[in-house]
DNA sequence: GAGTTTGAAACT
DNA sequence: CAGTTTCAAACTC
């Protein structure tokens, strides 16, 4: 304990540092209310209101997009001095909000030291097989040292100097199949903590408790929450050796895959049948909010609070039904899963390495997997790593393109018949490999989330869509042998996959570095680095190139609403337009054939290229201006044959925008805007966006964010649906990049990826409009299933 | 499957 | 910033 409680207090001293706003008050505020607080006035005042007393101030200082209703100052507690209480705070709101009934004689009892100790004994009394003798610090691997952490997390709070010991940090819970009852498992752990000086139960104690009580309604859902908590708690460094890399590490792209894993988890576990639908809206709202959850600082400064505080809502989450009806626990929640989810893999590497079934064990992996290095990262829940697989995620990346419309027919069918046998198989041999960004990650939960609502058929679709199988094995097998098998197994070119020689893979040329992704089996590449393995190294090159080209791994693609009404009919059949940001420099290809980024993105060469000889089919660019007539266009599509009408039809429109706009953007419109377009007309026939560029680009997500598919058959393609939302986000993406924030400070992470990820960091102004975007993105998600063919 | 072509990425 | 080299995908045979 005594190592770990001293990182974490170096840690609560850098929070402090980041946080620093709240430092003064912690002081000032504490003693006083506290006395407040053990006043009978102040009993009978909580007793009164369903609130609870707790959090507060510090939270919403932190969070100012959030907008807690929660009774705020006067009611805040001691707890709110220590940084790390201000996280806890939000989960206490989240628990409190959310369950009334919590209140007031807990919460009266929590108030106090005495009080939550007092708790906390009581609850840890009902509970049965706790083992005292579980270190609730000690560093070990253990199962039992996985569930106290937990504990910890849920307790973590406390005012005294010992609540200091991180709960955040190195929290994770590698054993959620241990958590029967996660009120026993919890419980214990406080009990531990109370008597070991460690008081800062309250959100402990309420989660606590409201599982205990809840616990045998909850059910299934708890262990869910539990499992998916798990997740959240693990900060591990891949490597391992950092528990932490700092905020400004994490982008938002882990966040956002935080929240598609979450998400995702939610999704398999109703899947399977142990979740009911209430987990599904919740997560639901989780990504909602997490859209909404936008700013990154505030993210970046405070995701040691989300780290805690995902614990606890997700306690709270499961435990009480009310969370559906608190944005802000939920957004927290989110938010905290985006941080946490990048260094999911570590996590799920010790939890396969240890051999513990997680919640929802029916997607765990073999273990053996994970004990090797080339297969640290084939571990993720089919779930999440499918859905990224799948939806690739946000920007379109010319690196992640891959598909071509062949692929893309093919795989359109095939995607979802594996995403079924991953559901119905979810241990097949293969092995998942988690990406580091969480770009698309995001996008894919977003995706899924929108079947939630519909119901739970719809979650299976969801999961099934996601379900994504990789096979981990690296160079194994001749590279030709792989690519061949990739192509005609029909997969999809959304699972990267290389050929590498002299690049190690770890430059622009690899497309799967470019694309943010791990190489995996099917890379033929040779003396790779590109795996999750070297992930040091991968992110530190990253870095280099980024800091040559911020955008290098941007997507290259952008779309953009143009003016929509000057594009009058066609604004309504197609929302967005789309080019090539950098614009081509293609001498002979004439732009009709793969080598040219915009042919190969299925968008019209625009006055950013320098081609010669330009006969794009989805808009050649003549002078300054791109001059394309629909007759042109059918000709030529016609003249392509992969190239479907509707193609044309939105060519005519890229053309149209792009002569309009010669500039980068993808500005005029706001990410919601075209979002809500897409959302509502995302099917029409006419809106179609070219093929290509929904294909290929999906796998911007990356390394970080999405999956790669080891073995072809779980590759899914990107579906059309998943093609719009594609581009929606890439639409997004360009501002973000091109926002205030650069795409290297602001919203870097560890993940490769991370500027992908975004947007809500970005101080854009528009950050409500982003989040209305995602929002509105996930509106759409209803409408997806029926797009995309079942068979 | 080998070889060629191509253009982006990287380098100077 | 332009020119050159390197690289790997795309393409052809």
């Amino acid at each position: 304990m005594g190592e770990e409680r001293e990182s974490s207090e170096r840690e609560s001293e850098s929070e402090r540092g980041g946080v620093a706003m709240e430092t003064p008050q912690r002081n000032q505020i504490m003693t006083p209310i506290s006395r407040f607080e053990d006043s009978p006035v102040f009993n009978f005042l909580n007793s009164l209101s369903p609130i609870k007393p707790v959090k507060s101030i510090h939270i919403t200082q932190t969070f100012n997009s959030l907008s807690f209703a929660s009774v705020p100052s006067v009611f805040t507690s001691p707890h709110v001095s220590s940084l790390k209480e201000s996280r806890f705070i939000k989960r206490h709101q989240v628990s409190d909000l959310s369950k009334p009934e919590f209140s007031s004689e807990n919460v009266a009892k929590v108030s106090t030291s005495e009080g939550i100790k007092y708790f906390a004994h009581s609850s840890a009394e009902r509970l049965e097989n706790f083992d005292p003798g579980s270190s609730v610090c000690k560093a070990s691997d253990e199962p039992s040292y996985e569930c106290s952490k937990l504990a910890m997390t849920l307790t973590y709070d406390s005012n005294s100097p010992d609540s200091d010991s991180t709960p955040c940090r190195g929290t994770r819970i590698n054993c959620v199949s241990d958590l029967v009852d996660a009120s026993t498992l919890l419980i214990p752990f406080v009990q531990d903590f109370s008597e070991k000086g460690i008081f800062g139960c309250e959100g402990h104690t309420e989660g606590i408790s409201q599982i205990d009580q809840t616990s045998e309604a909850a059910g299934c859902h708890w262990e869910c929450l539990i499992s998916d908590a798990a997740d959240l708690l693990v900060f591990e460094s891949p490597n391992g050796t950092e528990d932490f890399k700092g905020p400004s590490q994490k982008s938002l792209d882990s966040g956002t895959r935080f929240c598609t894993s979450l998400i995702n988890d939610l999704q398999t576990t109703q899947a399977v049948g142990a979740v009911g639908s209430d987990e599904l809206h919740r997560a639901e709202n989780l990504y909602i909010q997490l859209g909404e959850g936008g700013d990154e600082k505030e993210i970046a400064e405070t995701q040691d609070m989300f780290v805690n505080t995902s614990l606890s809502n997700c306690v709270a989450g499961g435990s009480s039904e009310n969370i559906d009806d608190e944005p802000v626990s939920n957004l927290y929640r989110g938010m905290r899963r985006r941080c946490l989810v990048f260094e999911m893999t570590g996590a799920r590497r010790k939890h396969l390495e240890e051999g513990s079934s997680c919640g929802s064990t029916m997607l765990s992996l073999p273990d053996g997997n994970v004990s090797s290095n080339d297969k640290q990262l084939a571990h993720l829940k089919p779930t999440n790593d499918s859905s990224r697989c799948i939806l690739p995620g946000i920007g379109l990346h010319l690196n992640a393109l891959a598909t071509t419309s062949k692929d893309y027919k093919v795989v359109k069918h095939e995607a979802l018949a594996s995403g079924i046998q991953l559901l119905s198989a979810p241990e097949s041999s293969a092995s998942f490999q988690e990406p580091l960004n969480s770009s698309v990650a995001v996008t894919s939960s977003e995706i899924d989330l929108g079947p939630v609502e519909n119901g739970a058929s719809e979650l299976e679709e969801a999961s099934q869509v996601s379900g994504y199988v990789v096979n981990e094995e690296f160079n194994q097998s001749s590279p030709k042998k792989k690519r061949r098998r990739f192509e005609h197994a029909g997969e999809t070119e959304s699972c990267k996959r290389c050929n590498c020689k002299k690049s190690k893979c770890l430059k622009l040329y690899c497309e799967c570095f470019a694309a943010g992704l791990y190489c995996v089996e099917p890379c033929s590449c040779q003396d790779c680095f590109n795996k999750p393995v070297h992930e040091d190294t991968v992110l530190e090159t990253r870095k280099q190139i980024e800091s040559r080209n911020p955008l290098a791994f941007a997507p290259k693609v952008v779309r953009s609403i143009d003016a929509v009404p000057e594009i009058g009919d066609h604004s309504s059949k197609t929302p967005a337009s789309a080019r090539h940001k950098r614009g081509c420099n293609c001498k002979k290809s004439g732009c009709l054939k793969k080598y040219c980024e915009c042919y190969q993105g299925g968008v019209g060469c625009s006055i950013n290229c320098r081609c010669e000889g330009c006969k794009n089919t989805f808009g050649r660019k003549v002078g300054s201006a791109l001059i394309e007539t629909e007759a042109e266009l059918e000709e030529e599509q016609t003249e392509t044959s992969e190239k479907s009408v509707v193609e044309s039809s939105s060519h005519k429109f890229v053309i149209q925008n792009d002569a309009k706009q010669n500039t980068d953007s993808v500005l005029p419109a706001t990410p919601t805007q075209f979002s809500r377009q897409l959302a509502q007309q995302p099917f029409s026939s006419k809106f179609k966006l070219p093929r290509s560029s929904f294909l290929s680009i999906g796998s911007s997500s990356g390394l970080y964010g999405s999956q790669r598919s080891g073995k072809p058959s779980f590759c899914q393609p990107p579906t059309k649906f998943e093609k719009h939302f594609q581009t929606v986000r890439e639409d997004e993406m360009p501002e973000i990049l091109h926002g205030n924030c650069s795409p290297i400070s602001g919203v870097k992470s560890a993940s490769p990826n991370n500027k992908r990820v975004s947007p809500p960091h970005c101080d854009f102004g528009l950050s409500p409009g982003q989040r209305s975007s995602r929002k509105l993105i996930l509106q759409s998600i209803p409408s997806f299933p029926s797009l995309t063919p079942k068979h």
